[in-house]
DNA sequence: GTCCCTATACTCGGATAGCAAGTGTCCGAGTATAGGCGG
DNA sequence: CCGCCTATACTCGGACACTTGCTATCCGAGTATAGGGAC
């Protein structure tokens, strides 16, 4: 089981977008320039972003993306179920309701034992990833990053911010 | 994301086969008859726990399946890794090192943040599964099951273990 | 009666197709800007 | 000089191929059993 590469993608544009005055827009190709990921795919994960409500996108000549709400009101399990769906991991079919023992339905109990402790296991991983906010990731990515290559980005920001006019 | 199905399917085997006196090989096509799935397809995740050293299997005649140490010695967690594989969930790609802000990597913090919060989150996620044994699911199955499914079960195994010789 | 041998039927194990989902890409619809024109 | 209009260039959004991994299946190698025969 693995999570799809959007998902880092996303986690990180988010955490950019964070660290940048909010009524920046940047496009999907920038985010895509400064990340080195394949811009068009990106844009799939950011529209899934968009469409989540977590980010808004204007379109035109200085259109772009920037976050809808404020960082810390973001949960890094907002953006992941935002990219990879609300699906859980573990899906019961029931197979315990099949074969020759199987009676009518109503005699079981409502939730198979082994699906209970798959999806007591997922809870705590949501509840890990929705005690992070991308606030947080953003002010950790700004405390560990080297200092020049924070330099770097900022000289590459104020290029491009110059360039949008 | 979503885990396989073979996950459900072996899980439910261990804990039949925690169910049953410790001496007894089940074949796969009795498994899979049990549980109403297709055969040869379990045999492929059996095969998998064997692998990983959470089944003995036997051939010939009263060859089969049968758990390699005591139920309350295997957790969740292992049955689903055999099955699964041991990869994590999120594989961080280190973008934050590339694109235009890229500088020497040993100047890097040596894990991303981003990574950190989600490798903690899957650490709560296993945390969960390896505290549940497949002895404690087996119990949790005798308790709910329904008292008439219990009686065809007994009888079922009572027909199979005596066509086997 | 006991032991050995052989044939048998059953088991696992790995190698082989089919399919869905993730990955990667592209082009069209829409919009804010910038410049030019008229008042 | 100011306001309006048009052309432009850039943006997002959804529709389109390709690859990887999951799903499902099959057949061959190996083994313990059961029966028969020899001693």
């Amino acid at each position: 089981m693995r999570l799809g590469e959007g998902v880092e993608w996303a986690v990180h544009c988010a955490v950019l977008l964070a660290a940048l005055p909010d009524d920046v827009c940047l496009p999907a190709s920038r985010l895509a320039q400064f990340h080195g990921v394949p811009g068009p795919y990106l844009a799939k994960s950011l529209q899934a972003l968009t469409g989540a409500g977590l980010l808004e996108s204007r379109g035109g000549r200085k259109g772009g993306y920037r976050l809808s709400r404020a960082a810390d009101q973001i949960t890094l399990l907002d953006v992941v179920l935002a990219v990879e769906g609300d699906e859980t991991f573990f899906r019961c079919t029931e197979i315990r309701r099949r074969g020759p023992s199987a009676v009518a339905p109503r005699a079981y109990s409502p939730v198979c034992g082994v699906a209970g402790a798959m999806w007591r296991a997922e809870r705590a991983w949501r509840d890990v990833l929705s005690g992070v906010t991308i606030a947080e990731l953003a002010g950790i990515a700004l405390r560990d990053a080297p200092a020049a290559a924070q330099t770097k980005a900022v000289a590459w920001f104020g290029e491009v911010l110059s360039a949008r006019g």
